[in-house]
DNA sequence: TCATATTGTGAAGTTACTACATGATGTAGA
DNA sequence: TCTACATCATGTAGTAACTTCACAATATGA
């Protein structure tokens, strides 16, 4: 059976994940913790800020970040101005790994896009952006 | 920012997940078994076949079969030849989850290609195609 | 100051996974 | 036919990612 284009786009869900797990593995990092070293890239911020950020509850992330903190890729640090808060931030470990994280990320570019000419890529980011829309709008409307 | 083409792509893994948990849970299913039950569509297969076609162990598709027949969505019935093997099989309830799944996959097709023209869908499908062997290559490379 | 909201975490529970061990059964060979 | 070996499902035990509920400490606004 030659395949649809909605199982194509399926089968590039379910590679993409597959790699993206392989590779967080090798850092020795789940799913859920990459994603969490990935919003602090760009500074130290509070758990409930990541709670927000990752769509799951604070209680959540305060496992998510004893195990962060277990592996010594972060460290949590007194909230400069509340003190109910703390800030979360990424240790010289926690930077490296998430600098490879960048790096990875324009090396799938070229996986990804590597073959396809400037105009072709043109022109499949613009579908991409219908295709995204109408999903977008799917999603609100269906679930809120 | 403008997003990159990675970050488009991303996003459509993103959304393309939160869209079909969403669908499942309307079902009272999770992935796990959402997919298990998939694979049931064809006829009842055995436990061992499930643990291969899902990729996970056997140990753990007997916990996903326990939920299931909980939850009155399939059955394990005795295998015809092989004493030592079990039947997972369909109910009426979990054949109306299935048919649902076949439905909304129809539907997904509409959503994600309903607004663009037949031309726009192949050159959409065959950049795909390009990308989907790019990636499998890579994958096999890089993780055998 | 006093009521109310917010932050993080303990306690308890669910689901999806894993590895390892074992009993029951199938199968191929001497 | 008996014996070795492989295979199927599952018990036991453990991990990770989640949830809800309760609560103590702290912030905030009237």
């Amino acid at each position: 059976m030659t395949p649809t284009a909605v199982d194509q786009v399926l089968e590039l869900v379910s590679l993409l994940q597959r790699d993206m797990a392989l590779s967080f593995e090798r850092d020795g990092l789940t799913e859920a913790r990459a994603h969490l070293l990935w919003v602090l890239r760009d500074g130290p911020v509070t758990q409930r800020h990541l709670a927000d950020a990752l769509g799951v509850t604070p209680r959540n992330i305060t496992g998510l970040v004893d195990g962060l903190v277990d592996s010594g890729h972060v460290v949590r640090r007194r909230h400069p101005t509340d003190r109910r808060a703390t800030h979360v931030d990424l240790t010289p470990e926690g930077r490296r790994v998430t600098d490879a994280m960048v790096e990875g990320y324009a090396d799938m570019h070229d996986v990804l896009f590597g073959g396809l000419s400037a105009r072709q890529l043109a022109a499949f980011r613009r579908t991409l952006d219908s295709v995204l829309g109408r999903l977008r709008v799917r999603l609100e409307e269906e679930w809120g």
